[in-house]
DNA sequence: GGTACTTTCTTCGTCACTCGAACGAACGCG
DNA sequence: CGCGTTCGTTCGAGTGACGAAGAAAGTACC
């Protein structure tokens, strides 16, 4: 197997490789479509068409699905790809929760499994109670290992291109010596990819939420912290350190509290839940003490509650502030808000809006859309599972080899 | 010719197309290389390779320059990239001005070409004067257009992906209905390329400046306008609508002056050169009324005139605000800042990172160096030539064929 | 200085893959 | 039912990369 340097060379044997993906994401995207119709869009000639395809029909990647309308001759025969010949799993590892999901080629969650952890301080604790889920999810599918792709891992931390697994020692100092990815592959011998967690709710957006058919996309994730994923041309962007997204540190109000990162006024400080929670008791003076929950914001505000309405007005006009920048920096095609607060809708958005239309460019905001996700809380487990998806489409080899398709209920 | 789709696939062709390309470029990085070593790295079989050269060298963009060091055997023939194979125009709409550059393949101006010019307002005088600017350059020279690879242009104006050749209506309305790409091309009959001026600084920056060797970069163009540009994976990045980049446009001070752009407290407003000059003739005072012009900011800045020193100060600070948002969203390895008055080097580096570290993540400045431009005033034009040569570094057929090697001095 | 070993580069036969043409199958239409 | 059209396959040809072998040109060592 080569590795490292990547030369891009082709030989005979990678042009197939090269043409037999382009193949397979035309499929898969289509979902159905048949060989003629290939041809056409890629210019391909028939014979290389039919043959591309008898390969991954004997691979169990796609099959015949039946006959398509003519047009004007013989029908056609459909190819469809099969979203349940391999199985991927995915992995997030939240401030106080670990999720495992075991999802098809479709993104479609088969089994979830979570449990409450405390991420940041405990490694050994964490990886151990990865490995009990991730083994359930295969065990109550019956799933063997051969029929896995691999695992994506979303973790909370930026996340260096030079080694993933790693996670920043000042963000997560209790993981230093650990590596997520060495870990992981070593348990299950399949291949494992590790992302930041907004990276990979904005790939998911991209995949199966508001970003559909899009390359150009910014994920903005409203929880304990407040971080953003970009995808630019079909890919997560990591920067040059892997800390592109990190829009909880930006600065939006000179004279705002101090922050751990010691910096002050930061977004995060002022929208982080932490913040929205402390200033909900403040005005919502929910029986005595308590501090409300943000699930409880949440519904206050849908019920019309004027202090849950202030808050996530002051919400969005803090975060407008960011997203303005954003919007002239980046220009993405989409911004989506996720995270347990952005289910308010509309509530939020109105506010965000309005104050991004008094900080940026027009023309910048023409062309985007701002929306909030409508993915549920498995988003970000399901966009570490689509990491390798998009990684296995692009170089098939990834599929585990001389898998016999098994055959569906 | 194919056109439109591109579908990415590959034939015999296109597998010797794509190896050709990728040997071009690594002849054209390494400037020396023998076939061996370049089957080395490339994995390449040494035949392929010495076939491939022997095309390269056929059509006159290589040729062997004498044998290297041995490696305890024979000693390696060096290929080296003729520099001077073919010729490459760059062309700079500026506020005020227009120049263009005759380069070679290596980015160095042959010959140059500038006048003064009501870009905004006069669309026609424009073309026009680009129009005699060019044939004065190639007359200069005595280059056939057949040596010609394609001509690049930077403008003054956002440029739509879909329609480079087309101006914003918001920021230049004379120009609507011209298109300056189809302009060019029906003039001189060559691939002609468009782009924003800022991304053009950014990607000379990539190649010829600060960035030599990376991949990724910020360019911020300090002058009557403020504009970024991003090169990302080695290419200009444009975001959805192309309007990425525009900093300019971040407010950075709620309670600043009001913005042409129609918001309030924008970056370009407090420290475009207008406002510099401006704060300049409050503070310096010089002789009356006259304002001075940037250049006398930069003298007196640099022979320590506290005046000038504080409008340098001020204009690092307000950067910073700007500069700190981006590092935290981009991370980008390099910024790189140009523009006339970005040559008081260390004066404006000290306040601006002073700046940026009180409000940027301790991370993201680690992996990110900021810099001034080293290049000169014909830095744009050149970049503009650049996105000629990265595009026909890419595709060995944008270079005219049959070329037959013209022998140098 | 001669011999053995290395490295470089080319030559030539082989192989994998795509293409184009020709063909049979399937279908709509009159 | 027959004709034209579309779909998919089969087969021979062409192209380009590869590998083995060999010639050319050095180095190292006795």
């Amino acid at each position: 197997m080569k590795v490292g340097t990547a030369a891009l060379t082709v030989d005979a044997a990678g042009m197939r490789a090269q043409n037999s993906s382009l193949l397979l994401n035309m499929i898969w995207r289509e979902r159905q479509i048949s060989r003629a119709e290939i041809a056409r869009r890629t210019e391909l000639s028939p014979s290389t068409v039919s043959a591309i395809v008898a390969d991954l029909e004997h691979s169990g990647l796609v099959r015949s699905i039946g006959a398509g309308v003519s047009r004007g001759g013989r029908r056609p025969t459909l190819i469809g790809f099969r979203d349940d010949a391999f199985n991927i799993i995915g992995v997030e590892l939240g401030a106080t929760h670990v999720t495992v999901v075991l999802t098809d080629l479709r993104g479609r969650v088969r089994t979830t499994r979570n449990s409450p952890q405390q991420v940041r301080n405990d490694p050994e604790g964490t990886l151990k109670a990865v490995r009990a889920l991730v083994q359930e999810c295969l065990d109550a599918e019956r799933v063997p290992k051969r029929s896995v792709v691999g695992m994506g891992v979303a973790v909370p931390s930026p996340v260096h291109p030079s080694a993933p697994g790693k996670m920043s020692p000042l963000i997560l100092p209790a993981w230093r010596g650990y590596d997520v990815q060495d870990a992981l592959r070593g348990t299950f011998d399949m291949p494992v990819f590790v992302d930041n967690d907004a990276n990979l709710g904005a790939l998911s957006e991209c995949y199966w939420g508001a970003g559909v058919g899009g390359e150009d996309l910014t994920y903005i994730k409203l929880a304990t912290g407040i971080g953003s994923g970009h995808i630019i041309h079909g890919d997560v962007y990591r920067g040059a350190g892997g800390t592109a997204g990190e829009i909880g540190h930006i600065a939006v109000d000179s004279a705002g509290p101090p922050c751990l990162c010691g910096l002050r006024g930061c977004l995060v400080t002022l929208i982080g839940s932490g913040a929205l929670v402390e200033r909900a008791r403040e005005l919502m003076g929910s029986k005595g003490r308590k501090a409300p929950t943000i699930r409880e914001i949440v519904e206050g505000a849908r019920a019309g509650d004027p202090a849950a309405r202030t808050i996530i007005d002051g919400l969005g006009q803090y975060l407008g502030i960011a997203v303005a920048g954003l919007l002239n920096l980046l220009n993405p095609a989409i911004v989506v808000l996720g995270g347990e607060i952005s289910s308010v809708g509309d509530l939020l958005l109105d506010p965000l809006r309005a104050s991004v239309r008094k900080r940026a460019l027009s023309t910048s905001m023409a062309e985007t859309r701002i929306v909030t996700s409508a993915l549920g809380d498995k988003a970000i487990a399901v966009g570490a599972a689509t990491l390798v998806l998009q990684a296995a489409l692009r170089s098939r080899a990834l599929f585990p080899p001389q898998h016999v398709g098994r055959t569906p209920a």
